[in-house]
DNA sequence: TTGTTGACTTGACACTGTGTCAATTGACAG
DNA sequence: CTGTCAATTGACACAGTGTCAAGTCAACAA
């Protein structure tokens, strides 16, 4: 439902009629609509097989690869959570635990992000204009779900698009020649 | 006091008390919350004086001065609306209106990204990977507001660090060799 | 067969925040 | 003295989340 809806206008009781239960009844597996969206958004993970997902670019033997290779992967793995994402995101708004759990998401595609730029310096090929940590800032906030969310909803970039030019921006920043 | 809280936590009530008035007398000067929240975006444009500081980018002669100066604009022009712009952007989630205004102020915004981009073209230095269009597109995302929030309230930079690295970025980025 | 357990239901209610309405007040102008 | 205008007070509607009490119903155990 979230999928369909971007996120947007799903409540306690559309979940309820969805599930064939009564709104009531779904705060007898979750304590709060905060819960469920986190419930949801681990469950989709797992199902969509994150981790293996993350291999290619674990695997990457050189730099650039890897921060390729994990670009190619958030790529293709946004579309796929951005309903339930964009609902936590908004309710981080007005939500102490939404905020934590996103927060915590974002700090894990932040250490995707670190070791892509670790690869790179590994290498010898960071552009000296940056420090690692800075440069793990800068790669984080290119990849963030609103700049997606411009991207392809907004200006109509496809997962392709969004990819390729991604990954040209990110070598262009941070491949030193 | 939207500066004050980030954006958030601020109720009609609130204004009303800081106002000396009652909550209900809002609503003889403006319809909504929403329709005060634009208000108060756009008188804090005409303050702020945007036009007069968006006049060295529009009188920089080459595309590399252009774009650097619409950023150095952007950079200190940003955590100054940052209150009033978060409380929109949150308004979005639920109002149509809210959500119809910030889209026309990013518009404005991605306007000057695009003569930089033309600036850059009318130079003949745009990197041959992009055409003007995508390169506006990924230019505006770059600068858009939860990607700033990200790099300067969670991450720590300052404005200057802000300017100088999202400069470097745009100059890779986009000036081709 | 009877009794208990557990998941669920219904209906009612509290709370927050926005927006609306009616009746009233107080000041100021002609 | 009267009319106007801005503002006031108090009440209420509406959404959506979260809570609570009482009742139903099927499965399972002794």
């Amino acid at each position: 439902m979230l999928e369909q809806s971007g996120g947007r206008g799903v409540r306690m009781v559309d979940i309820a009629k969805e599930a064939g239960i009564s709104r009531q009844a779904i705060y007898l597996h979750f304590a709060s609509r905060t819960e469920l969206l986190i419930g949801a958004f681990l469950h989709l993970g797992d199902e969509l097989d994150v981790e293996g997902r993350l291999a290619p670019s674990r695997a990457a033997t050189k730099g650039v690869q890897r921060l390729e290779r994990y670009i190619e992967f958030w790529g293709n793995f946004l579309p796929e959570i951005y309903g339930v994402a964009k609902a936590l995101i908004m309710a981080q708004d007005t939500d102490e635990a939404a905020d934590a759990a996103w927060r915590d998401r974002m700090a894990a595609m932040r250490d995707g992000c670190r070791a892509a730029i670790d690869a790179l310096h590994a290498d010898g090929i960071l552009a000296k204009e940056w420090t690692r940590p800075e440069a793990t800032d800068a790669l984080t906030a290119m990849l963030q779900v609103p700049n997606w969310e411009y991207l392809t909803i907004e200006r109509g970039w496809s997962t392709r698009d969004y990819i390729r030019r991604m990954q040209f921006l990110a070598r262009q920043a941070f491949v030193g020649k």
